[in-house]
DNA sequence: TCAATATATGAATATATGAGAAAATACTCA
DNA sequence: TGAGTATTTTCTCATATATTCATATATTGA
């Protein structure tokens, strides 16, 4: 098995690593396809949206079809919301690590 | 089951993000404990990596633990391997499907 | 071709991050 | 306590990123 860079993975790990891009994943994952359904959902401009589209684009973790004006998005690789969870199950723990730690003194 | 917010989420990818931090987790992994094991075997600056320290501890990545003169860092999660691990693996299946995409036309 | 809608981009600004150098701090042991 | 080592902090520069506004481009259907 060849080993990935640990350039290209943090490359991954960043198109994941600001807010509203784990929003705009979590909006498709619910169903949404075009980002005329996403920004006003989320409330983005449009043009900062589009912004972040192409970024989960280029890094391969979107992929957008045209479908006349507008353009729909789909995930390339469902893989990606198992990331994006055992992410929020490692923030999940950590709270609960430093309870305890509190609560140890 | 709470759901963690994007936010945090991101907070901890952020942490990952960066292709020196990712060095720093498998050099950890491999079996170096201590930034002064680290930083040479790495080339990295040593007050450079002791930033770069400071944020996996901050998110809760890594552990630290002084021993005399030095500080021992240990994965507070292992898991977080696994989350690297997709990451890699998802850089991986990408390629592939560049791959296939430009054979394809 | 023109209007309507969706998307993309250039420019400007604010903020964040990465890096190195030097100084400060923390610890151990003689 | 003083020397030596490990680590952190501070300062500063350069670069990268995020955001908005205004404008440009692309597509469809009348």
């Amino acid at each position: 098995m060849p080993v990935i860079s640990t350039k290209l993975r943090a490359r991954l790990l960043d198109a994941l690593a600001h807010p509203n891009r784990v929003r705009i994943l979590e909006a498709i994952k619910s169903g949404y396809t075009c980002s005329c359904e996403i920004a006003p959902d989320l409330n983005m401009e449009q043009s900062n949206l589009s912004r972040h589209m192409k970024i989960l684009v280029e890094r391969g973790i979107l992929i957008p079809e045209r479908e006349g004006v507008r353009i729909n998005y789909r995930i390339a690789d469902e893989d990606i919301f198992k990331l994006l969870d055992m992410a929020g199950e490692l923030v999940r723990r950590n709270a609960e690590r430093s309870i305890l730690e509190e609560e140890a003194g």
